[in-house]
DNA sequence: GTTAGGG
DNA sequence: CCCTAAC
C-alpha cells in the first residue's frame, strides 16, 4: 500500500467521521428541515417488546412473573421476601423506635429549609408566593451547601475577599435564617439565660428583615423534639474538664479519650492525629452534662429539668475578646456517623452524640454532603492565611457605623488582659463596604497546636455560656464575650478583640458549623457580666453589618476589666506556654517563617556542649538536659541546628584555611572557635559514619 | 518515641 | 523550620 493510498484512506475515514446527520440526509435527497412527527404506537399492536415500562402497559397488568414461570416452564420460585428485607421485631422498643421514626419524618417534612431552592419548592407546594428575586433564586451560589468539601477552601477564599464576595452572599443569607443557633449554659443551675432572653439578644443582633420574625419565633418556640435529645450516649468531656494537657497524654490515653469523645474505638496511634480529633470532637460536640440550655440549629434543646427563665428582660452587652478561628472541616464525618448509628432501622439503642449535631442536618438534606473530599493541606491553608495576613492589614479596633442611638460599643480591652501576646485586632476590609469591622483572625501556623489550643480551651472553660451562631457554613470565629444586662431598648456590644494566644483555630476545625461548645466552669451569675464564649460566623457579621434597617452606633471604648480573678487564672494558664507565637515581618514586606526563632549564641554553645557530652544523635537526651528550659527547641531542632553548624564549620574551614563561605550570613555569624569545636566533635564522634560526605 | 534526611 | 520515613 502506497503512502498516497494510505493518506487517501485516512482522509476518507476522516470525512466519514465528520459527516453529520443532515449531510447524510442531504446525500440521500431527504428533505431537509422537514417537520418531525412524534411516533405513535399502533393502537392494536400489543407486541412492542422493546419498549420500556412494558409491564406498565394495560395489557400487562396483573402479570405475575412467578406464575407465568410456573405455568409455562414449571419453575417454582423460591423467592423469600424476608431474605431481602429486615423484619421488624415487635417488642417494647419497636414502638418507641417507630414513634421516633415518625417524629423524625414529620420533622424532616415539616422543617424549614435553609436551602433556597428547597425552600422555593416548599413554598411552591404550599401555593404561596415566593418573594425572592430571580437573581437570588437562580443566580446566586448557595453557600449553604457544602457538598463536596470544597466549601472550606471556598470559605478561606471568601474570607480573604470578603469585600467583594460577601455582599452578594449576605443578600442571599438575609433571605434565609440569619442565625441558626445559640447555645447557652446556665450558670449555677438556678439562673440561666432563658431562651427568650437569648432569643431577644439575637433579635437585637440581627437586622430586621422580614424573615427574622419567622426565625426567631422558631427559635423561641421550643421544638418538641427536645425530649429525644437528652438521651443517648454523649461524649464524655469530663475528661477534658480539668487542666489536662493533651500533649502529656500517652497514645493509649488519647485513644481512650478519643473513644470517649467519638464513641468509637480507634487504632490510630498518631498522637497528633488523636489530639486533633479529640480537639475537634470537643469543639463540635455538645456536652449536656454541664449545660442546661442548648439551642441547636434553630432548636432549643433543653436538658433535664426546666430551666429557669429569669433574665427575660435583661439586655446584652457583648464584649468580644479573644478571637480565633474555627475552621469548618470534616463535618461530613459527623453526618455519616449519624446515618450509621442513629437510624431507627438498626435498632441500636446507642444514639451517637452526633445525633444532636447532625439530626438537624437530617432536616436539611441539602446540608448533607455527598462525599468527602480531601481537605486542603495544611500548607495550603497556611499559605492562604499568610496572604490574608498581608492583605487585610490588621488594625487595632475601630469605629463602625454611626447613628442616632448609641447602642453598641466597640471596646478595646487592655492588651494585658490575656497575657503578653494579646493583641486587639480588627479587620476592616471584611464587610463589603458596610464599614463594620470584623474581628481579625490570626490563622496560626501548622504545628504546635497545643500552645494555642489549650488557652482557648481554658478560656472557653472560664465562660459561663457558649453562644454559637451557625449561619452559613464554614467560616467560624470564636471569641469570648461579656454579656451584660439587657435593657428594653437594645443591647450593648462592646468589642475587644484579643489575640490571647488562642490562635489554634485550625485545631478547632469545626466539623460542623453547627456545633456546640461547652464551658466547663461553673460561675455564679451576679451583677458581673456573663462571660460568653462565642462562635460566630463571618457571614453573620456580614449580615449584621449590611443591613440598613437596624443601625448601630459603635464607638471605641476602653473598659476596665472586671474579672481579676479570671485574669489571674488566665495568667496562670499562660505560664504553661512559654513559647509565644512569633511572626516576624521582614524589612522587604514579607512575613518571615512564622516561628523563626534565631539561635542565640548561648544556645549554640549549649548545643555544642551537649553534643560533646552526649554525642551527636542523642538529641532527646541533650534536649532534656541542656534545653529543658527552652521548650520551643525540640530535639529535631537541635538536630537541625547541629546539621547546620556542621555544614557551616565544613564550609568555613574545610581544611582550616579559613575561606569564608560564599553564602552570605543570614543571621549572626558563629564564632570561629565554636565552629572549629563543632568540626572537632564531628571528627571524633563520627568515626564510622561520614557526616555530610555528600557535599565534599 | 526518636532520629535522619529531604524539602 | 517542617515533614515524614525509618528506625
Amino acid at each position: 500500500m502506497s503512502a498516497d493510498s494510505l493518506t487517501n484512506e485516512l482522509q476518507n475515514e476522516r470525512q466519514k467521521e465528520l459527516m453529520t446527520d443532515s449531510c447524510i440526509s442531504q446525500s440521500q435527497h431527504v428533505k431537509v428541515g422537514e417537520d418531525l412527527e412524534p411516533w405513535v404506537p399502533d393502537e392494536n399492536d400489543p407486541g412492542c417488546p422493546e419498549l420500556e415500562n412494558i409491564f406498565d402497559n394495560p395489557w400487562n397488568r396483573g402479570w405475575d412473573q412467578f406464575e407465568t414461570n410456573a405455568t409455562l416452564f414449571g419453575v417454582e420460585s423460591t423467592l423469600n421476601e424476608e431474605l431481602y428485607t429486615a423484619n421488624l421485631e415487635s417488642g417494647p422498643q419497636t414502638r418507641e423506635l417507630e414513634m421516633e421514626a415518625t417524629h423524625l419524618a414529620r420533622e424532616i417534612e415539616g422543617e424549614d429549609t435553609l436551602d433556597l431552592h428547597l425552600f422555593e419548592e416548599k413554598v411552591n407546594q404550599s401555593g404561596e408566593n415566593l418573594e425572592i428575586d430571580e437573581e437570588t433564586q437562580f443566580s446566586s451560589v448557595s453557600r449553604k451547601v457544602d457538598d463536596n468539601g470544597c466549601g472550606e477552601i471556598e470559605n478561606i477564599l471568601l474570607d480573604s475577599q470578603n469585600g467583594e464576595t460577601f455582599g452578594d452572599i449576605s443578600s442571599t443569607v438575609i433571605g434565609r435564617s440569619p442565625i441558626d443557633t445559640i447555645v447557652g449554659k446556665n450558670i449555677d443551675g438556678t439562673q440561666a439565660l432563658s431562651r427568650s432572653s437569648v432569643t431577644e439578644m439575637i433579635a437585637s443582633l440581627i437586622p430586621d428583615t422580614s424573615d427574622d420574625s419567622v426565625l426567631l419565633s422558631e427559635v423561641a418556640e421550643s421544638k418538641n423534639s427536645n425530649s429525644r435529645l437528652g438521651i443517648g450516649v454523649k461524649p464524655n468531656f469530663a475528661l477534658l474538664n480539668g487542666e489536662i494537657d493533651l500533649d502529656n497524654l500517652s497514645v493509649k490515653v488519647l485513644q481512650e479519650t478519643f473513644k470517649a469523645t467519638f464513641g468509637r474505638e480507634t487504632s490510630v496511634k498518631d498522637k497528633m492525629w488523636l489530639k486533633r480529633r479529640i480537639i475537634m470532637g470537643l469543639t463540635n460536640s455538645c456536652d449536656f452534662s454541664t449545660t442546661n440550655l442548648l439551642l441547636i440549629d434553630n432548636r432549643v434543646v433543653k436538658k433535664g429539668k426546666e430551666e429557669t427563665r429569669k433574665n427575660t428582660d435583661c439586655s446584652v452587652s457583648v464584649d468580644f475578646a479573644v478571637t480565633s478561628e474555627v475552621e469548618s472541616r470534616e463535618r461530613h464525618t459527623c453526618t455519616n456517623k449519624q446515618n450509621g448509628t442513629s437510624t431507627v432501622a438498626n435498632g441500636m439503642q446507642t444514639q451517637s452524640y452526633f445525633q444532636e449535631n447532625c439530626e438537624s442536618k437530617d432536616a436539611y438534606p441539602e446540608l448533607r454532603p455527598a462525599k468527602r473530599v480531601r481537605k486542603p493541606t495544611k500548607r495550603f491553608i497556611e499559605e492562604f492565611s499568610e496572604e490574608e495576613c498581608r492583605d487585610s492589614g490588621a488594625k487595632i479596633v475601630s469605629l463602625v457605623k454611626h447613628n442616632s442611638k448609641p447602642s453598641a460599643y466597640v471596646c478595646e480591652r487592655p492588651v494585658h488582659d490575656f497575657g503578653p501576646s494579646s493583641r486587639c485586632l480588627l479587620r476592616e476590609d471584611s464587610l463589603g463596604g458596610s464599614g463594620i469591622q470584623v474581628p481579625y483572625v490570626s490563622r496560626i501556623r501548622r504545628s504546635r497546636p497545643r500552645e494555642n489550643f489549650m488557652p482557648l480551651l481554658l478560656l472557653m472553660k472560664t465562660c459561663d455560656i457558649v453562644l454559637v451562631s451557625l449561619l452559613d457554613g464554614g467560616n467560624l470565629r470564636a471569641c469570648s464575650c461579656d454579656i451584660q444586662k439587657f435593657q428594653s431598648g437594645g443591647f450593648e456590644i462592646s468589642t475587644s478583640l484579643e489575640k490571647n494566644g488562642v490562635s489554634s483555630c485550625k485545631e478547632l476545625e469545626n466539623e460542623s458549623e453547627n456545633e456546640v461548645l461547652k464551658s466547663g466552669m461553673s460561675h455564679k451569675y451576679s451583677q458581673e457580666p456573663v462571660r460568653a464564649f462565642v462562635i460566630f460566623s463571618m457571614l453573620f457579621v456580614q449580615v449584621f453589618a449590611s443591613s440598613e434597617k437596624r443601625k448601630f452606633y459603635m464607638e471605641k471604648k476602653t473598659i476596665q476589666l472586671k474579672r481579676d480573678s479570671q485574669r489571674k487564672k488566665m495568667r496562670s494558664y499562660k505560664t504553661s506556654s512559654d513559647d509565644e507565637v512569633v511572626t516576624v515581618p521582614t524589612a522587604n514586606g514579607g512575613i518571615r517563617r512564622k516561628h523563626h526563632r534565631p539561635w542565640s549564641l548561648s544556645e549554640v554553645v549549649k548545643l555544642v556542649e551537649g553534643v560533646a557530652k552526649y554525642g551527636a544523635g542523642r538529641w532527646s537526651e541533650i534536649k532534656r538536659v541542656a534545653f529543658s528550659s527552652y521548650s520551643y527547641r525540640t530535639s529535631v531542632d537541635l538536630k537541625d541546628k547541629w546539621r547546620n553548624l556542621l555544614k557551616a564549620s565544613l564550609a568555613e574551614s574545610p581544611t582550616g584555611n579559613g575561606i569564608p563561605s560564599a553564602r552570605k550570613q543570614a543571621s549572626l555569624p558563629i564564632p570561629a572557635p565554636i565552629l572549629s569545636r563543632v568540626r572537632e566533635l564531628a571528627d571524633t564522634q563520627t568515626h564510622v559514619t561520614p557526616i555530610l560526605s555528600s557535599g565534599s
